[in-house]
DNA sequence: CGAAACTGTATATTGCATATACTAAGTTTA
DNA sequence: TAAACTTAGTATATGCAATATACAGTTTCG
């Protein structure tokens, strides 16, 4: 993995020089770790402190989550955590494979590819709904955390069984794991939008339906004010308030389309 | 539009109480300026500021971004900034409308929503590679900014001559724009990574090759690990360099499998 | 002219990541 | 067994960020 999260404030304008070659996330997240027989005994471990962290960012949104935050939740100084790891970024990096957790086992019927790239997308989905915050980390690398490798290497197996190109399966796999990110991002960037403009919940759906109605011009949005008029942006039954469906609609199409093409292919 | 940003730091916990009434962005954006004749003449403009807000963000990322450093390019103190924007959120949100810029014209031949669809994709794709930050701002609604409505209404417009309900016309939307959107992101994300890491461009494709053969166990990964064999994960030609094919590969079964739902449903 | 409305500044507060120097606690070895 | 070596955690300081608040100077209206 390797990533570097996102957060409302951008603080902290890249103080960044070239980076000390410090043991990074990677090789946390694989174990590199070296024991030492020497000094005192560690009061803390990058597992317990992944643990905080995670708990923190799932309570409070990646914003809450600072060195400070953590330590002190465990009783010590912000300072000690750099005993264990080497930044906030590395934090960050660590936290988010370790959130994703493993992928669920691929027990769709041998075969049913089609079956087992929807429950990779859902089960990813509800990943992203349990820890949101994972959605504005970015990435510094293609996957490369354990769990990371795993959910790609569980895709690319369901994806394998379709009959593509090596490299179109890549393609597919990308595209697929691109769309289900995005579209969560959305929903999770509009329900968490509260705490940003302290807009409640409830008003939302009204206030954009409202402001839709005054915004959209025929003649500027002739497209766009058809479907207001059509109340295709209230409150209930406005797509953006429920992805779900829409990753829906867009995943079996295509999937359709996928099919097609192999088959087109076959012959 | 209405959104707030992320940046690498997430510094500041939010701090936000409920948020004043003030006016935000969306207002901005709209032209609600009320121009006052008492005091001095303003030195400034929201059309100034954000238009060196861009140029900062365009030159050094979302967290080179602050008040200072708007105010000072244009020669003012940060505070000043606040008498023309409430907060730095609402700047944000003023200069993501503002970078996306009007869409292009849509001079496809009437009727060939394919050629429609692709070109609106590759074109937001190179809004996304003119500006990556806005890949970073979080969205606090769906589409409201001028810009966004129109980037909205122009692929409403593409896919209307689909032959789909409203609601499909609307799935469909999201879903693509959500792929294109993702897509850019993981572009951007690698190539920003240096920035962040300290690993520079040239060395990158190379490490994660080794990394992926060091790490893709056989057992534990036997769908990734043919890959690996397969050369798949090499500097030149891994798919991750340039999401380019896979957007224009998945775009094209997604469309194909649009098409034959259509088809389908009009038998 | 003087009050009101406004622009820009100065200053202070608070939160953050993290560098550096230090204290204390273990381990190894002479 | 004691000195040397390593390491864990702390204290302190730096620099940057957003922004609240009080104020000084400017312009216009009554």
């Amino acid at each position: 993995m390797a990533s570097s999260y996102e957060g409302r404030w951008t603080r902290l304008a890249p103080r960044r020089r070239t980076k000390a070659p410090q043991k990074g996330s990677i090789e946390i997240l694989w174990g590199d770790r070296n024991t030492p027989s020497r000094g005192p005994r560690p009061g803390l471990s990058v597992e317990a402190i992944a643990e905080t962290a995670i708990e923190i960012a799932d309570a409070d949104g990646l914003d809450a989550l600072s060195m400070q935050a953590v330590a002190s939740r465990l009783g010590y100084t912000a300072m000690s955590l750099y005993r264990y790891v080497p930044g906030k970024e590395q934090l960050v990096d660590v936290i988010y494979d370790t959130a994703i957790g493993p992928p669920p086992p691929a027990h769709t019927p041998e075969g049913d590819w089609r079956a087992g790239v929807q429950a990779w997308v859902w089960a990813v989905q509800d990943v992203y709904a349990q820890h949101p915050w994972l959605l504005r980390v970015a990435a510094n690398t293609p996957p490369l955390g354990p769990n990371q490798l795993a959910w790609f290497d569980t895709l690319l197996h369901h994806v394998s069984e379709v009959g593509l190109e090596q490299e179109e399966m890549l393609h597919l796999v990308i595209f697929v794991s691109g769309a289900v990110r995005d579209l969560a991002r959305t929903s999770t960037d509009l329900s968490e939008s509260p705490r940003r403009t302290g807009v409640p919940v409830e008003r939302m759906g009204e206030e954009y339906a409202v402001a839709m109605k005054h915004l959209t011009d025929e003649a500027r949005f002739p497209t766009l004010s058809k479907m207001v008029a059509a109340d295709m942006f209230e409150p209930d039954g406005n797509a953006y308030n429920d992805i779900r469906p829409s990753l829906d609609f867009g995943l079996q199409r295509l999937l359709d389309g996928i099919d097609s093409y192999v088959s087109a292919r076959a012959r």
